[in-house]
DNA sequence: CGCGACGTTGATTTGCCTCAACGATTGTGG
DNA sequence: CCACAATCGTTGAGGCAAATCAACGTCGCG
C-alpha cells in the first residue's frame, strides 16, 4: 500500500495500536500531483503537511526581480510543508510544485492538531522529525556561511548522490544560491582536477 | 526567581501540577557565564539544552581559514544547543562562548530525557519551541538565499533592533556573512541615503 | 599608561553574476 | 512522423558586490 513508506517509518518511533493506526490512516489524503503542477501557491495558506510517497516535490522562493530560489526538495519518505504558513495560518512566501508525477499523502492542520489531542505520542514523532529538520537546516545556514560555491556542490553530492542524478542542474544550481551557468563552470573545473 | 522567566515561558504553551514543576525546577542547573568565556567548545559533545535567564551567548563555527561565523545569538528568554551534537551524541562542530557575563539554566539530554517519559505532556511545548526556532531558520536561510547584504542588514534591524545596541558590529557581521569592513560601508551608504 | 578590541576608510582583487550565443535533448501539436 | 518550441547544459566577455589587505583613530580596561 502507499502508506506503507509513512507507517514503517513513525513506528520506528512510536508504537500504534491498531484502532490508533487506522484513526490515522483515515485522516490521510492521498493525491497525486503532476509534473509542474503547483500544489502551493505564494500568497497561499498552508493548511497541509504533505508526506512524499513517489516522486519529487521542491519549494521555492520568487525574489523582487522574478528570480526562482529552490528551497528545498522532498523525495520519497521526505515531509513537505511551509511550517511559517501552516503554523501562524499567514500568507506563505513560498510555492510548492512537482519536478516529476508525485504520489503524495496530505494531512490538514486541523486533522493533525486534532490527531495531537486523541493521540498525544504522536508529539513525541513530531519532535523527532522535526529536530532532524531543524539539524538539517542548520547545516545548510552553516555552509552558507562558511562554504564557496565549490564545496557545497562537493557537499551536496556527497550527502545527496541520488537527488544529483535525478534533479536537473538548474534547480540544484538554484539550491546551492548559484547560477546555472556557474555551476556549469564550476564542475568543469571540478573534472580537470580530477 | 531566576526560573521566573523560563517557567512563565513554558505556561504558556502547557500546565504543570506542583508535582511536575518541582520536578522540573529539580533538574535546571543554573550556572553563571563570565564575558568571553567558553560553553561549549568545537569537538565537544554537547550534553545540554542551555535557556538563557539574563546576558548573551553565541555560538559560532571557524573555517578552515580559521575565521569565525556566528551562527545564532541568545539573549534573554532564547534557548540555546547544538541540536546534531545533542540529538546524535557526536562531536560538536560549533563554539558556545558568552558575549556579556550571562546567567544560564541548562538540562542534560538524560534529565530532559527521562523528563519526556515522565511528563509527555512536555513534548507538546517542545514541539512549540522547536517549530518556532525551524520557522526562524527556515527564515534566514530564504534571506540568505534572496537578499543582498544590504537588505538583510536592514532586515537585521527591524527584526532585532534590541540586538543591534547590544552586539558589536564586527558579531553582527559575521552573523549576516560579511566582513565587519563592508557592513561598515554599508551603514555609511545607508545614513547617506536617508 | 599601554594594550587589545572595535569601527572606519581607501586601494585592489576576486568569486560569482549578467548577458548573449549555441548545441543537444525532450516534448508536443499539426 | 516531422517540425518547431521549450528546456537544459555549456561557453565566453564583461561587470559588480563583497572580500582582502593595510592603515589609522577611538575607546575601555587591566
Amino acid at each position: 500500500m502507499n502508506t506503507d513508506l509513512l507507517l514503517s517509518s513513525i513506528l520506528k518511533h512510536i508504537n500504534f495500536t491498531e484502532e490508533e493506526r487506522d484513526y490515522f490512516l483515515s485522516i490521510l489524503k492521498p493525491r497525486i500531483v503532476r509534473k509542474r503542477q503547483y500544489l502551493l501557491q505564494e500568497g497561499d495558506i498552508n493548511k497541509y503537511t504533505t508526506f512524499v510517497v513517489q516522486g519529487c516535490l521542491r519549494s521555492f522562493v520568487v525574489d523582487k526581480n522574478g528570480t526562482e530560489h529552490v528551497f528545498q526538495f522532498a523525495v520519497e519518505g521526505w515531509w513537505m510543508a511551509d511550517m511559517a504558513s501552516l503554523n501562524t495560518r499567514t500568507p506563505s512566501i513560498m510555492n510548492v510544485d512537482a519536478l516529476e508525477d508525485t504520489d503524495i499523502l496530505m494531512i490538514s492542520k486541523e486533522d493533525m492538531d486534532e490527531f495531537y489531542i486523541k493521540v498525544p505520542k504522536y508529539e513525541h514523532f513530531s519532535r523527532i522529525i522535526l529536530e532532524n529538520a531543524f539539524v538539517a537546516h542548520q547545516t545548510r545556514i552553516m555552509q552558507n556561511i562558511c562554504f564557496s560555491a565549490t564545496e557545497r556542490y562537493q557537499y551536496f553530492c556527497e550527502k545527496y548522490p541520488f537527488l544529483v542524478q535525478r534533479i536537473p542542474q538548474i534547480q540544484i544550481a538554484s539550491y546551492l544560491g548559484i547560477t546555472p551557468e556557474f555551476l556549469s563552470k564550476l564542475r568543469k573545473q571540478l573534472l580537470i582536477k580530477k
